[in-house]
DNA sequence: ATAATACATATTGTATACAAAAACAATCTG
DNA sequence: CAGATTGTTTTTGTATACAATATGTATTAT
């Protein structure tokens, strides 16, 4: 076997985060195990995992799709992650241990590399992997697995924030690095507080993006009814 | 094959709800499939399906265990089944469908039963069930994971709140059992701040009998220091 | 022409054989 | 006797063949 379960499973995550893998679409064993030259067995097993972690939902004799994004699960997402993020934010203020700190500390540089080299997916997958690194701050079973979930689809959602082809995003791209970098300083200083409070800002900085993405501006173009 | 994959899925939650199945108890997949007369394959299918729900853990090349119960689990549990149920009531009340609602008037039902024949094994798992369908009308799938492991774990760490031996026990019995009544009146009109209340005052209700499963009475018997 | 049914094809589910890894025991060495 | 090492046993991981189910297509009857 060329590469190892865990790497298959990374590359598929990711794929789904950069929205290559479609909302929805159909998963079939054979070609992904022929792809990732496998058999079926672990990639069946693989799937599964992928299915707990809420990445895709399997559906019983039908295979497996990528997990969809309708508009109920979009009303859920923006119900649910202020609360849980800050419930994180929170536990990982006051749990949060020197050596995770410094790996935060490391992600976040990297990201700012990213960021430098306006790479968008780069920027996607270790903004992900900053938050789900405050999650395991956390240390709170019960909540990591909506967290995960949230992150999910905060990757999706949110990919318009990450585009560099418009001169505005510049600068939000900017306050979210800033953000995380305090994010950093208030962990350090377990300062519960204040780390609820960049919490929901930075989801306001967000949100304001996310909701461009639902509902984007229309079409300036005139329709010429006649047809 | 004699019975379902879904009815083997429920059996063994159902021991790990009742402690039958220890916490931290490995699960060995040839004797499980021995058991049940399946084999090995979908055997491994259920147990992935139960480490995405957070009833077992899967250990590489390990096997897998009963989801243990440590002292920080239990911390967390505490710390967090307030908000997700809070959470879950307030959804419940704002979307319960009149279908949702008439199950769950059938879930009391069968749970009056069980109290009134003082099954213990039947009133944890229907408590449960009644708490589960409330998660089905919150109908939330980033709170859901949460809500579901957070009933496995009330329901093993609840499990001294059922137990009829002493006669303090029937008026909580008792008490939950209207908490429950209410519950459904409430849902039925869509009074999502009363949702928000009967729920705390369940979980109070709860509460006091989780802390003496985690810290008992002492022993009255005197030890003999002398060995 | 449309609907329904039967057939063909593709895809998932299961069983089993084999490979790899971990756990255990016994032997050897210092 | 303690510790390490090797060989055996047990358990998990993987590959593949076969069965069952779902899907698509063509044919037939109304």
């Amino acid at each position: 076997m060329a590469i190892s379960k865990d790497e298959i499973i990374d590359q598929i995550k990711r794929q789904i985060l950069m929205l290559d893998l479609a909302p929805g679409s159909p998963l079939d064993e054979v070609s992904l195990s022929r792809q990732f030259e496998i058999s079926r067995t672990p990639m069946r097993d693989i799937l599964r995992q992928l299915a707990g972690e809420g990445y895709v939902q399997l559906r019983e004799n039908k295979g497996a799709i990528v997990a969809p994004m309708d508009a109920k699960s979009m009303r859920n997402f923006f119900l649910t992650a202020p609360m849980i993020y800050a419930a994180i934010s929170r536990l990982a203020a006051q749990q949060a241990t020197p050596l995770q700190i410094d790996k935060l500390r490391d992600t976040q540089a990297h990201f700012k590399q990213a960021v430098a080299a306006q790479s968008v997916e780069q920027m996607v997958f270790l903004n992900d992997a900053f938050h789900y690194q405050i999650g395991e701050m956390a240390d709170n079973p019960y909540l990591t697995p909506s967290l995960q979930r949230l992150l999910m689809e905060h990757a999706r959602i949110g990919q318009t924030f990450w585009q560099t082809g418009r001169q505005e995003n510049q600068s939000d791209i900017q306050e979210a690095c800033e953000h995380h970098d305090k994010f950093i300083d208030i962990f350090a200083s377990h300062d519960e507080e204040a780390a609820v409070e960049l919490t929901l800002a930075h989801w306001d900085l967000s949100r304001a993006k996310m909701d461009e993405f639902i509902r984007p501006d229309p079409l300036s173009l005139s329709i010429d009814m006649a047809g």
